[in-house]
DNA sequence: GATGAATGAGACTTCATTCAT
DNA sequence: GATGAATGAAGTCTCATTCAT
């Protein structure tokens, strides 16, 4: 539907993904609103990515919608043709990003399995969807800036977590009326699911450098521990 | 109680300063040394309390010296008396406030407990001297800024993480060694202890106002789901 | 009735200009250039029009070419095909709505009446070719933006200002060799004739929510006061 | 009491008028605060003159900060220590220069006089506290700008104008009681009385250069036609 | 040592002007 | 001719840092 959804849809933010062949504006033939609402896109998406870029390494207050335009290709002034000014850039880059994660958790909400297994399946939602793209980038951006940006917090909270959160405990409840060990403490506490993923962003953005850390074995341990040593993905 | 303590209500952020009696140039009639080093050090302490708190309602980057000043109560350019530049006045600020924390974990470290145990001192440790203190305002600035501020990261990483990591390390090898269930697992990645207190900080300052978190029960909630029910502290 | 009318009520900027249907442009079979021209015509026009609206209301130097061309209903580009530049435009404005005073003002030079009747003449020229017209506004251009457009007094003074006063002068001469009273100061003066009508200008401008000022009821007791109480138009 | 009222009442907007030898910084002995305070005052007042002859030249949309700095000695940032923004400047300038008129026009309001005098009174104060003075200029910026700002005509209005307007009326309500002619017409419309003046202070920024106008000649003749010819100051 | 006025580099933002379509 | 996206120069304003007092 929206712009967002469209950026998202396609997985534009994953690390390497080439996708939709974008278009090029310079050709002679073809229609010309198409092509160039096809451009401004192109054109919206480099900016998105480049302030990515440049406000994952310095921050939101220390990043430079300079430094942005050069890494995007456009000029400084481009910047103010798609977003009203440097906050709204900021914060609609968030939403491009996190918007379509709402989605997918509620397609996976819905089933009722062992614990154990919706643990699984969280921890490979969170490492597909978030440790493997710029998501994690983002999530980092919303820890460090949030508590300067309200509404960002608000939008992070409403529109991803208690969704979450609340899909989670659906879950949890039914597990807890099975008695499945576990299952009452993580309804209580859902955050304890993903804490360790937490974790991980935010040591691979610190620490890699000193002591690389193995996300997918820091997931397997924090299940094991959690559930007795089992197989997991 | 703890040295923690001290630091919080007698501003004492250095470990071990015995006052360092700060030497003046160009005074006519000066006033014993002593007093005079003293009057410094609170006019130092001010200045990092103010620094502290500007900090971590603004960011580094936004955050202004001219409101660390009038917070402290002091001239903007007394700052600089203390501190080389803003960036010195951060450093320092979170050498100060951590680096007590080093003792007490190499304190800790000897005993040789069940796991569990030495789980719940951790935990304790955590609530009483992060949690419960301003420490928790500064895990949160060095993850918000550490990405732009390598020497952080890199003390912060060096001075007390990989410390407490150690000597965590040391006790679960042992326990390990007795077979003790889950001591393997968080030897290898003892980051899983601590997982949720580092969900708690950021909680507590993004999503607090949504729904509250009551840490203590986060953290117990934490230890059952790793060791089975049981009491702790 | 007047040149003038015409030009306000038919959006003709220009002293002689005919009519014209506008007609759209991107057309492959073009129709007759007169058409063409005329269109061309109709487009310059809306931009004056609106150029004078957005001049009025902002000044010259914050007016935004971009709300000229929104107002005109063309695209910011298409102005700088009529026009070479924002300065041009400002002053082929200027000369559009002055220009034909000219010619008006010489035809009334002519003839020789009491001072009393032609200062009512004046004052009913004014009233009626500036106070009622959008000619009103651009006196104010003028008086605001003047001093930072030489050229513009200058046109403004060589090409009205100084024919009126001829004109004017040549009259009172006659009428000063009658004695006539007044004749000969309002000779050396002229300005005085129309002291008041500024006055009006910039008061209706300034202040007419605070105290509205009736302007023919000014100009009257301006008359009554150099001539005596009379009947006046 | 104000800043103002200092500016203001020590003339310092006369055209060249060196005042009070206002005191240099530079000085050993002095109390510092009342230096501080009096070369603070000093830049202030560098700052408005810098400030008025830059908006005058350029118009406030047009005049540039740096140029207003330049002129005043002093850097960007130090216009900001002593006004909010150039807005402020600007409406601060205004306030000013014009805020002490009001105690002159009220000193003259009181004693009863025939019409003439008192027109004279009036003429002669225009002549010498605003013609004669900068505050010819702030009238051409109150004209110029006020359209943008309505405060600023607002002020002008309530603050010079209308008193100004009430004490004529006064005055000449009195005279109109004793049957003076001109009296009744001048008290309902007062502005013609200085209307010339008016026309003054615009021809002098606009077509001084085409054709000088001689002011004081150009009262006179005013009053010469209002009340038939005298001597006039 | 302490102050805080002053500085000026640098960031955000606007908008006249250009030019590929 | 017409369009409007793109440009980038230029202006306002902030704030870390300096320095005379």
């Amino acid at each position: 539907m929206t712009d967002q959804s469209v950026i998202i849809r396609n997985s534009q933010w994953r690390a390497a993904t080439p996708a939709k062949p974008r278009r090029v504006s310079r050709q002679k033939n073809a229609r010309r609103p198409a092509v160039r609402a096809a451009a401004g896109e192109a054109r919206r998406q480099a900016i998105l990515t480049a302030a990515l870029d440049e406000f994952s390494a310095a921050g939101f207050a220390a990043a430079r919608l300079d430094d942005v335009a050069r890494r995007a290709g456009v000029a400084k002034g481009t910047i103010y043709l798609y977003f009203r000014d440097k906050e709204a850039l900021f914060q609609e880059l968030i939403r491009a990003v996190l918007g379509p994660l709402i989605t997918q958790f509620e397609a996976a909400a819905g089933r009722d399995v062992p614990v154990r297994v919706m643990a699984e399946e969280i921890v490979a939602l969170f490492e597909r969807e978030i440790y493997a793209t710029r998501r994690k980038d983002v999530i980092r951006l919303i820890i460090a800036e949030g508590p300067r940006f309200p509404k960002l917090a608000a939008f992070y909270y409403t529109e991803v977590l208690s969704k979450l959160i609340v899909a989670a405990r659906a879950r949890l409840a039914r597990a807890a009326e099975r008695r499945e060990p576990g299952a009452e403490t993580l309804m209580r506490f859902p955050q304890l699911l993903v804490a360790p993923g937490l974790v991980a962003i935010l040591w691979s953005s610190l620490f890699e450098r000193f002591e690389p850390l193995d996300v997918s074995a820091l997931m397997r341990a924090h299940l094991d521990l959690m559930f007795g040593a089992g197989r997991n993905t």
